[in-house]
RNA sequence: GUGCCCGUAGCUCAGCCGGAUAGAGCAUCGGUUUUCUAAACCGAGGGUCGCAGGUUCAAGUCCUGCCGGGCACGCCA
């Protein structure tokens, strides 16, 4: 598929495809296909609009480039409805639009739109399901949650908007020998009363003091694993134990993901799976796929990586079978086209190894698997106790928004200050997980999460707050076919071209699984606007630029809402 | 040891399919408010794109090797 520069939804003239069609007069030899490859958008706007390298024609027809784009540009001729001119730069032909024309048809498209500007439906009629979030019961929920939390939810909302099926699935990881140490600990350690009152705090700390204790006696190990072997045979103890353990946990992430805003379609758990699992691994060996190695069964995947363990010596089921034995009754239940696990890089191995598994078995299916993998939060662990825990995040980002807001006093009383500055800290903390690209590591900072200006969240729940004011205070509305001439700063250009661009970012954050593709845009975005801004006054401006400065900044108003709502970070009306 | 990932300004990062002078934010310094919210805007300084080769008309971007950091490598998840 031909990627191009600016959006060509239905009906749209494609400015592009006009250029490459002149191109294509001049230059025979290059079919419109390779025209539409070459033809780029210049890094400044000031060197025009669309442009044509010459250096690969200026080779196959043995001529200097230079006089190439020389030639090509004097030959050439446009539509100047469209294309205003064309120039020679050096080697480069470059094309400058017709901006009135091309402005007329990008802020009519959008507010047209209304809201659903970037939407298309690139995913009709597909499933996708996308996995994320997953907690281990009975841990805390920390900032290296968060992550995989933002990301996929962020991937459920992208891919929702490109039109296709989405079903969000938290696959709680409360199942393994993890529960075996935390039962040992408890049966050493632990508090009923305790328990019942401060129940997360007080499994972490049995937690923190299993890992610390197992230094000096290793046999705890052992007497973890026994445990989860009693509770995977359904021992009515270790199963009353485990329940309790299982619910307190749960109902605390509830609070979380209601507190961020997110909603799964589904909740699973490693629990509903081990005797699905079991049958598996048995049906693998009969069939001569899994073998019998050192009293456990593992399957050889070649050279490439280790074998997969599926069945330990002690007959109790691993990560790995339940995840394919998870898959199939997805596959049968949800016939998806595409499974998106957002689990951290450490597990990179796991799912190479999952779908190498699928590869034997289902080979149709290995292909729909795709690992997302983020970087991990360097300077935290949950084992050394120096967690950073979400309710500690959010109440500091919040305590932080609120003095900000008592400071400034711009909020009249009828807005609850203290719903700004939730929802302030919020965007923080959001933004500042999916600001950069998933798969780099990140060192946790006090400072960035508490910092709202620059490349933030609050940075943009600001630009759009601002304008929805000032839009409030022209009182002109909104009209999509309001004449755009007066729009003739630089700065209402930079801005156009941008919002033309947003469907391309949306398709590319979900090709890329990125939604940093969409923070980096927004930020883009947001900055044109504070520009714009500053330098035009609009109010006591003339009727005429008022009109076309309202349908402009609109339009960003009605992006930045839609970007800001994939992202997970709560636009503020007024702050 | 083997495999995967990362290495761009003092710090945190962007840079799409290789293309025209490598861009932001923070921090530093200087400026902007009787007028649309200063959580903002404008300007300045600051870079041998880890190192060395290679491919190419063209390399931060592709290939190889090395260095530095992270992660993973059978009974955790």
């Amino acid at each position: 598929m031909v990627r191009a520069a600016f959006s060509t939804i239905n009906k749209m003239i494609d400015f592009k495809q006009h250029v490459v069609e002149a191109l294509h007069k001049v230059c025979p030899s290059l079919t419109l296909e390779q025209l539409t490859v070459l033809v780029e958008v210049p890094p400044d706007a000031k060197m025009g609009d669309f442009a044509f390298p010459c250096f690969q024609l200026a080779k196959a027809e043995k001529k200097n480039p230079k006089q190439l784009a020389e030639d090509i540009s004097k030959a050439i001729s446009c539509d100047t409805k469209l294309v205003e001119r064309v120039a020679a730069t050096g080697p480069y032909v470059n094309f400058f639009l017709n901006r009135t024309a091309f402005m007329a048809q990008i802020l009519k498209t959008v507010a047209d739109n209304a809201g659903q500007y970037g939407h298309s439906k690139l995913g009709q009629g597909k499933t996708v399901i996308v996995e994320y979030s997953s907690p281990n019961i009975a841990k805390p929920f920390g900032v290296g949650h968060l992550r995989t939390t933002v990301i996929g939810a962020s991937l459920t909302r992208i891919y929702s908007a490109l039109g296709y099926k989405v079903v969000g699935i938290n696959y709680l990881g409360d199942w393994g020998t993890q529960f075996g140490k935390l039962m040992e600990a408890y049966s050493r350690w632990g508090d009923d009363a305790e328990l019942a009152k401060h129940p997360i705090q007080h499994l972490y700390n049995l937690y923190v003091r299993f890992h610390k204790e197992v230094e000096t006696d290793p046999t705890l190990e052992d007497k973890g694993r026994a445990w989860f072997q009693k509770l995977e045979s359904g021992d009515a103890a270790a199963v009353s134990q485990w329940t309790r353990f299982r619910e307190e946990s749960i109902r605390e992430f509830e609070r979380m993901y209601a507190e961020l805003g997110i909603h799964f379609d589904v909740y699973e758990g490693e629990s509903d799976y081990p005797k699905a699992a079991d049958a598996a691994v048995s049906d693998l060996v009969t069939r001569g796929v899994a073998i019998e190695s050192e009293g456990a069964i593992v399957v050889p995947l070649g050279d490439d990586m280790p074998p997969a363990l599926l069945r330990k010596q002690d007959g109790t089921t691993l990560y790995l079978s339940r995840d394919l034995a998870a898959i199939d009754a997805r596959k049968k239940k949800y016939h998806f086209d595409k499974i998106l696990y957002v689990v951290g890089s450490e597990q990179i191995l796991h799912f190479k190894q999952l779908k190498a598994l699928l590869e034997k078995e289902q080979p149709a299916w290995a292909a729909t698997v795709e690992h997302i993998p983020f970087g991990r939060i360097q300077g935290i662990s949950t084992r050394k106790g120096t967690l950073v825990f979400l309710e500690d995040l959010l109440s500091e980002t919040q305590e932080r928004a609120l003095e900000k807001i008592r400071e400034a006093k711009v909020l009249d009383v009828n807005v609850d200050e203290n719903e700004v500055a939730r929802k302030v800290g919020i965007g923080a903390i959001v933004f500042n997980d999916l600001r950069t690209r998933r798969v780099k590591d990140v060192e946790f900072s006090w400072d960035k999460v508490l910092s709202f200006e620059g490349e933030t969240g609050p940075y943009l729940q600001y630009a759009y707050a601002r304008i929805g004011r000032l839009m409030e205070k022209v009182g002109v509305k909104v009209d999509s076919k309001t004449d755009v001439t007066p729009l003739n700063q630089e700065e209402a250009w930079a801005i156009t071209r941008m919002l033309a661009n947003y469907p391309n970012v949306i398709r590319n954050a979900a090709e890329s699984n990125e939604p940093s593709f969409i923070s980096t845009y927004l930020t883009d975005l947001a900055s044109a606007f504070s520009s714009f801004y500053q330098n035009h006054r609009i109010l006591g401006a003339s009727p005429e630029f008022q009109k076309a400065a309202m349908l402009l900044v609109g339009n960003v108003r009605s992006v930045l809402h839609h970007g800001l709502t994939l992202l997970g970070v709560p636009p503020i009306e007024r702050m």
